[in-house]
DNA sequence: TATGAATGAGGCTTCATTCAT
DNA sequence: AATGAATGAAGCCTCATTCAT
């Protein structure tokens, strides 16, 4: 079963065996959702055992919340590398764009665990001020470089802040949670390294030729 | 509980209790996925008897299989409706659009089956022929509009018909998907009819700015 | 394990699976309380399994609840046969103590489970209306018969029927619930066959010679 | 949580850290049973740890008996206080009754205690010589006033000092015991300070009448 | 003396499914 | 074509108890 000298190390490490247990719950959660998942496959999957879990979670609930929770904050770590103060709107914002789209690519587990949030109808987002809170900075750095851009006459005045962030927010999402259902009816084109280069700079391209076109 | 009168006016009407078990199934699944869903509950809820469940689809997963073409089988009833035949290319482009997005939000239990579908990594979608080759036509259509608006000089030439098709279909299916998400960090402001329309005619003004600004 | 000639013989037969689960339900709840019985353990009393309690009791306290339902209605079948239509109020109210106090004694069953639901402040008698007014025959005779004793003059005015009623229950009621504890003090004495007669009739004569007695 | 100051009080104090966890247990057992109690409740209630029952205690069952000693013996502290040597027999049997009814309605912990064991067969009971004789001298009382009232020719002679201490036990304990499924069935009348008065002096009443009572 | 971490065993319950008629 | 009864397997969770320091 279980290697006994590895135990021995982790023995006493409450946060070691709590942070395992998330690490592994959080996979399981992404991978088949709250009713999906088993929590007996978890504690397998575990260096310590399903009484753990309990121990320290109280309940399958409790265990997906944290696990939530523990997807969020983990992605959050790598979000602020992104330098836009000496860019001009255009470039701020292009930047941004390719930042949110490239984030999402890397964190398909969090894009899964959002999935069965809006399966489960946000219940357990809506329980936690904590989650709640959390992405409203990255609707804030568009709202900056629109204003921005706005003052500068660089971009059209008749732009919404919250629905750029949307359109931008749509995008990034769908492209990794619907590529199941899309590259099975369409092919996976769009999907290979290449092809994401293209959707990805094609959104940019999008977004920054509305923001910007005189005519139209 | 079941009214006696009714269930005779159904007796020996195969067609009649399969379409009944697989509107209840339908509803069922997109309300809580494959995972979530429960047999007895789908019973429950039908004229009919569990048994009859078995009796007719097999086990959970072919009762899924089935529920999952039904709902785009029951949709696709409305889809043709649309006539852009007299219409320009801008105008034929924006009536696609404003089409795609009412049509999703008027049908979100085939929003959520093929959100479901995704968290399954589209498994059962890959199963079914039928249910592969459903949405080409919609992408058809987006190619001859474009094709039409590029010939005509009207339509940038550097934009590909399927990734124009996967930016209306990913704006058009997060709005539905993501709402109980979006809406928990940002507010039910975008959601309301008026939100609605407004978010609609920005994809629709984004889309086509992109595909007709001159400059950039 | 169990035999399988027996079982083919209960087979479809839902009252008397349903019969044999509650007996040995009963049994067991009586012996070890709400929270000392085990699921486990009736199941395997039970000529059925586990799964079948559930199927027909819904969880643990439906089973219970049920059992004392079942503890009280199968107690009552005998309750009747007290023929006090042709005695005077003396010999009535003596018959009724008797009655009363041999009826205790012959279920101790439902002794111990009453003794469970005082434990448990009565919680499901107060859920069943059913229990709740089970009772109310017995007080109501003895409302008669002590109304006509005091109509004809053999008995005191200034007795109260509920206070008297609750001193009969109380003797008999004691007699069989603290049996363990009042044997391991004082000994068994009292709850030999002899001693349990001398106990019934000090009883009868006790309680007559307070309703009779002039002097005082 | 705990108040730190508190603890430091305790700190060392073993007897005291032993008299907290039982008072608890009393309390915990009285309420729930042995079977219902929980030791992670216990411990909750408690100024220490879970490890100190296991330590001072070494299991529940013994955490369980110790309980039941500290029940009583708390209980029986005050039981001296009656003074009935200047009393005539029937004073001092009066006061006997009314001492005892007081008592017990005064400790219904440990009613219920003795509630338990008798739902467990008096188990613990007979393991503590302590415990089994710790009632003796109600019943001496009991047998010395008799005695002496039948010696004085007031009371009558074919009256057994058992059996009355039996009588006062019973309606004094089931008072208590039975409140729950008897004012459930019955109404709280009996229950009120006023009805508890009238049923004390009733008990005192009857048996004095059924002593002291020269016709019948 | 004291404690937070850890746990095996067993408890209750639910699931999709099949049986017998 | 239809159904109420039945079920094994597996799910989640709790219990008293012990370990390591």
């Amino acid at each position: 079963m279980k290697d006994e000298q590895l135990r021995r190390t982790w023995k006493q490490d409450a946060e070691g065996v709590k942070h395992d247990i998330l690490m592994v719950a959080m996979a399981e959660f992404a991978e088949h959702g709250l009713a999906g998942a088993r929590i007996d496959e978890i504690a397998e999957k575990t260096k310590t055992s399903k009484r753990m879990i309990y121990y320290y979670f109280g309940d399958k609930d409790g265990l997906y919340l944290a696990a939530l929770e523990a997807a969020y904050t983990r992605v959050r770590a790598g979000e602020e590398d992104i330098d836009i103060e000496g860019l001009g709107p255009r470039d701020a914002m292009g930047a941004v764009i390719r930042f949110t789209f490239e984030h999402h690519r890397a964190h398909p587990e969090l894009i899964r665990m959002v999935m069965n949030e809006n399966v489960n109808h946000a219940a357990y987002l809506k329980k936690s001020e904590f989650l709640r809170d959390l992405n409203l900075r990255t609707l804030k750095r568009v709202e900056r470089i629109l204003a921005r851009g706005q003052d500068d006459g660089v971009f059209r005045k008749d732009v919404d802040a919250l629905m750029l962030h949307w359109q931008i927010q749509a995008q990034s999402f769908y492209n990794v949670s619907n590529r199941p259902s899309f590259s099975t009816k369409f092919g996976e084109e769009l999907f290979s390294d290449e092809g994401q280069n293209v959707m990805r700079e094609t959104i940019v391209d999008s977004v920054l030729t509305y923001l910007t076109c005189k005519a139209g």
